[in-house]
DNA sequence: TAACGTTGTCAAAAATCCTAAACACATGGA
DNA sequence: TCCATGTGTTTAGGATTTTTGACAACGTTA
C-alpha cells in the first residue's frame, strides 16, 4: 500500500505517461495507433489529457506496445531528467584529496548500478588494506595508467585497458605513473 | 515486465475484479459509489462489464476505497495460494544448528518484520470492525485453532498452518475452540 | 402481514470519448 | 524551390459511457 500513495500521482498524468511510454519504446502516435487497432487522433488527445480513456482503449493501446496494464500502472519509467547529465552534473564523493570521484546520476535507493568518473592523481592508492565489499565491479581507463590489484593479481592498465572482478575478493587501485589516471568505473550494487 | 504476460488476464475482467475489491473492503455498490462521487448505477454497469469505464472514472471509484490504479492492476487478490500455507509447505531456513527456523511464505527481499507469540483465549475475537493497517503480516499456529478472516475468505487454522496477507486488506481473527490458542505472529512494519 | 430500508438492476437522457478527415509544421530529396 | 513524406494537432459527428430516476427482490422489524 505504500506503493499506492508513492505512485498516486501517476494516475493524474496519463497522458504524459503514455507519451513517455511510447516514445521509449520509439513509436509513433500513427504507427501505435496502428498496432493498437485505434485512431492517431484519439492517442493525440490522450497525451494532452484532454480525454480520459477507457480502460478497453487504453488496454488496446497498450497491447500494441506491447505492455500490461499492472506495469503502465506500476513500473518507473524514468523521465529525461535523470537520463542524461552534463559532466559538471556529476555529483563529486569526497573520497581521497588524491582521488576524485563523480557519480553518474542521482542517488536513489534501489537502484543497482552505481557509474564513477575516478581521477587518480600521480602516486594516489587507496592502500593495502584491500577494499572487499558484495557485488560486482569493472572499469575502463580513459587517460593514464592504473595498477589494479585483485587477489593476487596485479596488473598495469593503459587507456583503453579494462578490468572486471566480484567486490568480494580484496582489490586495490594505485596510479604508478607520473600525470593523472582517469577511468570510467561502475559498481553494482552501488558501494556508497 | 515479465508481469504483463502473467497478469494479463486481469485486464479482460475488470468487472469481476471491481466487484471483488468492493466486497472484500464491505462496501455496497451504493456506499462506494456516495465515497467515490459517482452513481451506484455506473458501478453496477461496471462490474457488469456492460462497459469499460474511462480511467477517470475507475480512479474516482478507487480512490472510494481506497485502492490506487497500480495496486488494482497489480495485486493478486484471488489466489489464495499465498495467503493460507499448510504445515509441511513451510520453507526451512537453516540459522543456527541450535535454532530451528521455518520461515513463513516466499522470500522477498525488502521486508522488515516483527515476529510475535500471541494467545487467544476461547471466544477471543479482534471484532467485526475489520483491522486494517499499513504493511504485511504472517503468523503459525502452535497450539489450538484460530479462524482467520482475510478479505473475503475466511479458515479455520490448525496448529502448524500458517497465514500471510498484506495487512491492508480488511482482517479479523478469532478463537472459536474450546482451548488457549498460541500462536507466533509477525509484522512489518511493527505494527507497535 | 405490512411497512420500511437496503440491495442490485434497468431505460432513457446527458455527458464524454473515439473516429474520420482534414490541418499545420518540419524534414529531406529531386 | 517544390514536392513528398512524416510528424502531432484539431474538429464534427457517431459511438460509448454516465447520470437520472425508477423498478423489483430480499431482509428486518413493528
Amino acid at each position: 500500500m505504500s506503493a499506492a500513495t508513492r505512485n498516486e500521482d501517476m494516475s493524474d498524468d496519463i497522458g504524459t505517461r503514455l507519451k513517455l511510454v511510447r516514445q521509449i519504446f520509439g513509436l509513433t502516435q500513427r504507427e501505435l495507433a496502428r498496432r493498437a487497432g485505434v485512431t492517431n487522433g484519439a492517442i493525440s488527445l490522450i497525451e494532452q489529457n484532454r480525454v480520459s480513456p477507457s480502460i478497453s482503449s487504453l488496454k488496446k493501446i497498450l497491447d500494441g506496445i506491447p505492455l500490461s496494464l499492472a506495469d503502465f500502472f506500476t513500473l518507473n519509467f524514468t523521465s529525461s531528467d535523470n537520463v542524461f547529465f552534463t559532466a559538471d552534473e556529476l555529483t563529486e564523493i569526497v573520497y581521497d584529496p588524491a582521488i576524485s570521484m563523480r557519480m553518474v546520476g542521482r542517488k536513489v535507493k534501489g537502484r543497482m548500478l552505481q557509474m564513477l568518473r575516478e581521477t587518480y592523481q600521480p602516486g594516489a592508492d587507496t592502500g593495502d588494506a584491500m577494499l572487499r565489499h558484495e557485488g560486482e565491479e569493472c572499469g575502463i581507463i580513459v587517460s593514464g595508467c592504473l595498477a589494479v590489484t585483485v587477489g593476487v593479481e596485479e596488473k598495469v592498465l593503459q587507456p583503453g585497458d579494462a578490468y572486471y572482478f566480484r567486490s568480494d575478493i580484496p582489490h586495490r587501485f594505485r596510479n604508478p605513473g607520473t600525470e593523472p589516471c582517469v577511468l570510467i568505473s561502475a559498481n553494482s550494487p552501488p558501494s556508497f
